[in-house]
DNA sequence: TAATGATTCCC
DNA sequence: CGGGAATCATT
């Protein structure tokens, strides 16, 4: 090793404590040295590697293992602790912004840490002397060649002043320091393509003469055989640099008479990448203008992207499983035509893998980038099926069975709505008989009821007999009890809150007098339940076949808002609990539900809901009852009736496709009244519009809603600062409103403002912040240190804390009389805060570690 | 040429 | 500072 001959004592311990094949690896390792001097850099696969190298397990490795052929293995465990090696303790952070020189005018942004405020840092381990450590610029090769590392022919500079100082930027360390060397306000320069040859050459100049002073013992210019083989490492060097990706070299030096010897293998960060670069540069879907589509796919896509290369981009679809574990993917069609510049694509979608589904299907877009293997963030995408509508096309009977034998009075035109009922046959209607008490339903009671309403047929005398028919709603699919909402409705007439949807055509009219026919004479013959059951299904499906829109009789009496059949039909659904009929969706998928709350039906909404309407129904543009009503100005009592049903699924979070919630279309039609309702209702106030991320805020800063900005902020959990796709938070919306310099944008901005100040203030300090904070405070307020050693007094503890700070011999002489001496004694001594209250924390004192919190850090919990 | 990269400039 | 755009250069 390089320390032979150097570090007398190590070695000797080396020598003690070494095994017998160890040494003969350590001998073997000084031809080694040759080879490593020659190529300026250690080589890797050498057996040295596995004594020098750091240990395993440290985070020096990148996750990535970005290049695993260039991490040595680490020592064996008897090894460890006696041979000097570096270890990471802080990586720079994956991504900064090359500058080029004629940038480098002011300051811009230094090389941190993973964290703010953090700066690349190692520690040398394993050594008790001096030792300066370097920190210079390599490149990170990925190839798998088992070459030795180059340096990079871009500048890591610090400033001073106006001038910048190049790499290799060293750092002395020793025991004080405790071999940790930090090296902060660090920034990369980008050589400009022209400079990177004298650059290179420069470099490993340097490096070749540093290695002869080494060899040689003193300080000498380059042979003309030597500056040959700078140039040949130099081409090397050039061929495999890539100017976008660096990495940071640590090495580790005794210095002696100017001359440098390294105490052990140089450590290589992870890489860090440029920013600005598109071949680097985060891949990101900022905006997309469909979120759904068929199955078939085929459809085609606009989406907004950071920059790209045309080439080196791929849209994929893939599909997780319950456990997150993908189960289909395939890749979106698009030319080079279809990549705009560098920030948009336009693609098609590649067809599901089940053409025949049933439900919509949830997936994931993202962007792959085929040089690198990066990927975007993943953005949701709905597959519909195609056959939404289920089909109508079941075998039945034709209509020459109802034309024919109808014992039913026709008129002049045969009804087109009459169906077989007539023709149910005889043994079934015998099986259909159940005997009484088995059914609280008895199926009398109704018939008779309607045999009432059939001698009064005046639309007035229906609707008051109506309002004594007793239809108790099944409580237990409401999640509240539901007499709240009904006394309110009592008082309601039906046709108060309601109104028509639209004028039927005179083909829907006569489906609606035939069933009135059909369905009144039906009751004459006092049918059991499950007759009734079944006429009404025949009549329903009879409807939508004729009907041009696929509508039932229901979707019909309620787009008319129907005065007197419609509150029958109701009570009769509802008392049947017909309740797939009255989930039958017409040929948009909008179900009854859908058309009540439209015409703002409130007490057709209460029977549907009471008949268990499926309140997750989505119409073709994915719309629930909730979304409807968000955009409605509709009595409050509507949405929240919907609220109260029991809603285990979230449905009331459910995503249209649009990608919007029920909140989103309240908010955007400034439905103020539902926005509220909403979230009362435990709404998600924080859920993604999914083609562009924004949330309600952020979409009630754009369309600048003072009063629901003000409402959300007051009475909800948003999230202020959650970004949209396109990285900005509701704060950073209104900041950039202000320049329209309105008062209502002041006034938003102000509020925001306010509740940001709020939000900060309640985050929870990172350790670093505290770091910070505790650096600024030198001394002891009086009351806390009053505080602090009284209860270090009580339990005694201070004589630990002595020893701890190292003042235990002046405690064995009784050098301090209480812990407040002691305190004071350490501050005296320049002892930093933290480090006591460091100490106090492994020592239990938690009550006084409060108190020290409070001082430096304010009023924390 | 048009697209993509590199460099500089600007707020 | 960080973000973006203008401008020059190369493919």
């Amino acid at each position: 090793m390089y320390q032979i001959g150097i570090n007398t004592n190590t070695m000797q311990m080396n020598n003690n404590l070494l095994d017998e094949d160890f040494q003969e690896e350590t001998i073997s390792d000084i031809s080694d040295i040759v080879n490593y001097t020659l190529t300026l850099s250690p080589s890797m696969d050498s057996p040295d590697s596995v004594i020098l190298s750091p240990p395993p397990s440290h985070a020096y490795v990148s996750e990535e293992a970005y290049q695993p052929l260039l991490v040595s293995p680490g020592p064996s465990p008897e090894t460890q602790d006696i041979t000097p090696y570096l270890e990471i303790l802080e990586q720079p952070t994956e991504k900064f912004r090359f500058r080029y020189k004629s940038e480098m005018a002011g300051t811009h942004g230094s090389l941190t840490g993973r964290k703010k405020r953090t700066y690349p840092t190692v520690q040398l381990h394993n050594y008790d002397k001096p030792a300066v450590i370097r920190c210079s610029l390599y490149q990170c090769n990925k190839k798998e060649t088992i070459q030795p590392r180059q340096p990079h022919a871009h500048r890591l500079v610090k400033k001073r002043g106006s001038d910048e100082i190049d790499d290799p930027h060293e750092v002395d360390v020793n025991i004080n320091s405790g071999f940790v060397a930090k090296f902060p306000n660090m920034g990369i320069i980008h050589t400009a393509k022209r400079n990177i040859l004298p650059e290179l050459e420069s470099k490993i100049k340097k490096l070749k003469s540093d290695e002869i002073a080494r060899n040689e013992g003193l300080i000498r210019s380059l042979s003309r055989r030597e500056e040959q083989e700078v140039r040949g490492i130099m081409g090397e060097a050039n061929k495999s640099i890539d100017l976008n990706i660096v990495c940071l070299q640590f090495e580790a030096f005794e210095v002696k008479n100017k001359i440098y010897y390294p105490l052990c293998d140089p450590v290589y960060s992870s890489p860090i990448s440029n920013l600005k670069s598109a071949l680097t540069g985060e891949l990101k879907i900022v905006r997309m203008d469909l979120v759904a589509g068929p199955v078939e796919g085929q459809q085609e896509i606009f989406i907004l992207v950071e920059k790209v290369k045309k080439r080196n981009v791929r849209i994929r679809f893939y599909e997780l499983d319950n456990e997150d574990i993908e189960i289909w993917n395939a890749e979106a069609k698009f030319s080079d035509l279809d990549v705009h510049h560098q920030y948009a694509i336009v693609f098609k979608t590649p067809a599901y893998r089940d053409l025949d589904i049933k439900n919509d299907v949830k997936v994931f877009i993202e962007l792959q980038r085929p040089s690198d293997g990066a990927r975007s963030e993943p953005r949701e995408y709905i597959y519909t099926p195609s056959n939404r509508i289920p089909s109508r096309k079941r075998p039945r009977l034709t209509s020459d069975d109802y034309s024919t034998s109808s014992n039913f009075p026709s008129n002049e035109q045969p009804p087109i709505v009459i169906s077989n009922l007539s023709n149910l046959p005889a043994a079934q209607e015998c099986d259909y008989q159940r005997p009484l008490g088995q059914d609280s339903t008895d199926p009398n009671e109704l018939s008779l009821e309607i045999q009432k309403c059939l001698n009064s047929l005046t639309p007035e005398e229906i609707t008051e007999y109506l309002t004594t028919l007793d239809t108790d709603a099944p409580q237990e699919i409401y999640q509240k009890s539901v007499t709240i909402m009904k006394a309110q409705s009592a008082f309601i007439p039906f046709s108060y809150t309601s109104h028509p949807l639209r004028n039927l055509d005179s083909e829907e009219t006569k489906i609606i007098t035939d069933f009135r026919e059909e369905f009144l004479a039906f009751v004459k013959t006092n049918p059991t339940k499950k007759r009734m059951s079944m006429m009404l299904k025949s009549l329903f499906e009879k409807s939508a076949d004729v009907s041009g829109n696929m509508e039932t009789v229901l979707h019909l009496l309620i787009s008319e808002n129907n005065q007197n059949l419609l509150p029958l039909l109701l009570k009769v659904l509802h008392k049947y609990q017909e309740t797939d009929l009255v989930n039958m969706p017409n040929i948009r998928g909008q179900t009854a539900l859908h058309l009540a709350v439209q015409c703002h039906n409130i007490l057709a909404i209460e029977h549907l809901l009471c008949t268990k309407a499926d309140i997750a129904v989505q119409d073709l543009e994915g719309n629930t009852a909730f979304h409807i009503i968000a955009m409605e100005n509709a009595p409050h009592a509507i949405l929240k009736l919907l609220c109260m049903v029991k809603d285990e699924h979230d449905h009331i979070n459910m995503v249209n496709y649009d990608g919007l919630t029920a909140l989103h279309l309240a908010v955007k039609s400034n439905n103020i009244e539902a926005t509220k309702i909403l979230c009362e209702n435990k709404a998600d106030v924080n859920v993604e519009d999914k083609k562009t991320g924004d949330t309600i805020l952020h979409v009630a800063v754009v369309d600048q809603r003072l009063e629901i900005v003000k409402f959300l902020l007051e009475n909800s959990n948003v999230n202020i600062t959650k970004e949209n796709y396109a990285q900005y938070s509701p704060f950073k919306l209104a900041n950039l409103l202000l320049r329209k310099n309105t008062p209502i944008t002041r006034q938003i901005y102000k509020l925001l403002e306010i509740y940001m100040a709020k939000f900060k203030e309640n985050q929870p300090l990172s350790p670093d912040d505290v770091k910070e904070k505790y650096s600024k405070v030198k001394i002891f307020t009086e009351e806390c240190l009053d505080e602090v050693s009284e209860i270090l007094d009580k339990s005694g503890i201070w004589y630990n804390l002595a020893e701890l700070l190292g003042y235990d011999h002046l405690v064995r002489s009784n050098i301090f009389a209480s812990s407040k001496n002691l305190l004071q004694f350490a501050m005296k001594e320049k002892k930093s805060i933290f480090k006591i209250r460091n100490f106090l924390e492994n020592l239990d004192e938690f009550d006084a570690v409060e108190c020290i919190d409070i001082m430096v850090l304010g009023k924390q919990k």
